[in-house]
DNA sequence: ATTATTGTTATCATATCTGATAACTTTAAT
DNA sequence: ATTAAAGTTATCAGATATGATAACAATAAT
């Protein structure tokens, strides 16, 4: 014990109990794990945002963007997809049960 | 044997040659097996497009045209995570090595 | 067979994504 | 410290998805 305030973890806890909030966190999560796998994906290749973006046809600030953890953009399914052939993958959604 | 002419296989096989075909053959795919999950998992829950449509604040046409395979539109990440929720389901992107 | 339910398709308006450009910041190399 | 390379952010135009409405088609229920 070292502080009397709420721990992040509590305050993260109890605004999950709101349902839009919680709504929000998940989007959220999934779009981040995505866009984590995506960098990681390019970086294991040795590419770089502006070599990524001359094979796909792009400028490098639209590979940014599209990478962006802060970005409120939802990308298409098909960009991602486009995005994941140039590396050599496949995209496979999964939909699994939600912990309510 | 029962005929001379190519069958379907060989001749996908032989189509899936041309990149641009198989491109468009895998994003299709994907697309497709998305799709036909999404509406198995609906039709499991027992809703009709018209309550989901409710539910996600929107019109049944609306619904019908994000389940249509013959559609060729990619929907947003967004989208796809509105409509399994609904459902009770999050979504997951996995991205596999393709067989080239 | 008729009717109600469910799903489909087309169209238009609106929202959002994507492409391009430019200026900037961060990181790496020398 | 300077420079080059890589990545970021803002903006605007163009492309595409989504929402709403309506008319239709297919299926299920009676």
């Amino acid at each position: 014990m070292t502080t009397k305030r709420p721990t992040f973890d509590k305050f993260q806890q109890t605004a999950l109990q709101d349902p839009e909030v919680r709504a929000e966190y998940e989007a959220l999560s999934t779009a981040f794990e995505m866009k984590r796998q995506m960098i990681a994906l390019r970086k294991k290749a040795g590419v770089t945002q502006e070599q990524m973006a001359d094979f796909l046809g792009t400028k490098k600030s639209n590979i940014s963007r599209l990478e962006s953890l802060h970005s409120n953009v939802s990308p298409r399914l098909a960009t991602v997809e486009d995005y994941a052939r140039a590396l050599g993958y496949s995209v496979k959604i999964e939909f699994e049960p939600r912990v309510h």
